[in-house]
DNA sequence: GCACAGATTCTACACGGCGCAGATTTTTTT
DNA sequence: AAAAAAATCTGCGCCGTGTAGAATCTGTGC
């Protein structure tokens, strides 16, 4: 089902013109944080980048591609302060869980309504879909590694610390995704209540 | 903006073509159930109720307005397994999380399309919206009652009951969302896990 | 300067799905 | 049986996406 698009741009050839993407992703972005997701048509966003409508279809195959190329570059940012946090592992793990949860309030309180386009489209989008849980499967290996340092057996059962961080992690998603979805967002109440129950995780008593 | 629809039918008067009603509702979970999201058009569900799709806009003001309906009524099922689940409150703790965990998970196991629906239209359709929300926070007032009988402080602070039961709830709902979008779902171990977690933040040592 | 190739853009059209209007038929009421 | 209300149908118009093909702009070799 790869079959390639009638009037796609050849990546191979990166022309002048180069700097159009940039600019319907600009607009695309732009237009999502100002107005909503329906205000965001693909006329609106042509017209936001400069170009006709028609061109747009020049650089994207569709308005899902271009959605997929905003989500992909916001998270290949969060993804790459996750990778560079992975190195400390000689931090405790208080302060990498706080360090992590920091990191991923910061990307919320930035690109809030990227991220949770995101969140919204990736069931009915299979590409920003697999670009999340992605994203999540690599703060999960992560935080599998804090927890098992932390004391928490390192198997595969449902109460191990792999299952523990996956469940966490979607849960920090979540709680991000709800403050972030408020009127009045309170990223720094949500990032408290998670590192809280984080650290219980931890500190539990047989 | 609450205007009235032009072709809506009056609630005041019961007449005998009210099983049409039902019968969309049936033909429209039946759609999704089998088919997915995309594939469940008006047309689509129209037929599956017999009917042809003129009709049912004397039913229904719109196609949000079904798909609200359907989630409505099994929310509804759902929040009376919680309601009379509150009454309980002689029961210890760990089994009152249980009860509410395995709840949570025979509704998912029952209607997980519908409720992976709800949660994936929630952002875009304000109704469905309001109804996961309030559903979310009847099962929130309820595990705070057990989180402070557990002992945990019972304030509005971010470390407090309230704010603890809040995420974990939004926690469980997001595990069963995700075990449930699996090609092979696994809902006893997302379930376990949500357990455990529960019991962590109870057990935990100064 | 000129012809050519590729890149970039535009206008115009077709398709699919939603919602509405008005006519028509069935059912209930009196 | 007549009238009113309920229920259903057919057909139309709108909006947004995606595509086709023509037109323009750009650089390049001669």
């Amino acid at each position: 089902m790869a079959m390639e698009r009638a009037t796609r741009r050849q990546r191979a050839t990166p022309r002048k013109g180069d700097l159009r993407e940039q600019a319907i992703l600009r607009a695309a972005e732009e237009l999502l944080e100002r107005e909503g997701v329906e205000p965001m048509t693909v006329e609106a966003i042509a017209t936001g980048a400069g170009i006709s409508r028609g061109s747009l279809y020049f650089y994207f195959g569709s308005k899902q591609e271009v959605l997929t190329a905003l989500v992909a570059r916001t998270l290949a940012a969060l993804t790459e302060d996750a990778t560079a946090f992975t190195d400390d592992e000689a931090t405790p793990p208080h302060e990498a869980i706080e360090h992590a949860i920091s990191r991923t309030e910061h990307m919320w309180r930035g690109h809030g309504r990227v991220m949770r386009t995101a969140v919204d489209h990736a069931a009915v989008i299979p590409e920003i879909g697999h670009l999340w849980t992605a994203t999540v499967a690599t703060f999960t290996k992560v935080m599998t590694g804090v927890l098992v340092r932390a004391g928490i057996p390192d198997g595969d059962g449902p109460a191990d610390a792999a299952a523990l961080a996956h469940t966490l992690c979607w849960m920090t998603e979540r709680a991000f995704y709800q403050a972030a979805a408020q009127p009045v967002p309170d990223l720094p109440r949500a990032a408290a209540t998670c590192t809280e129950i984080w650290f219980r995780v931890i500190n539990h008593r047989a």
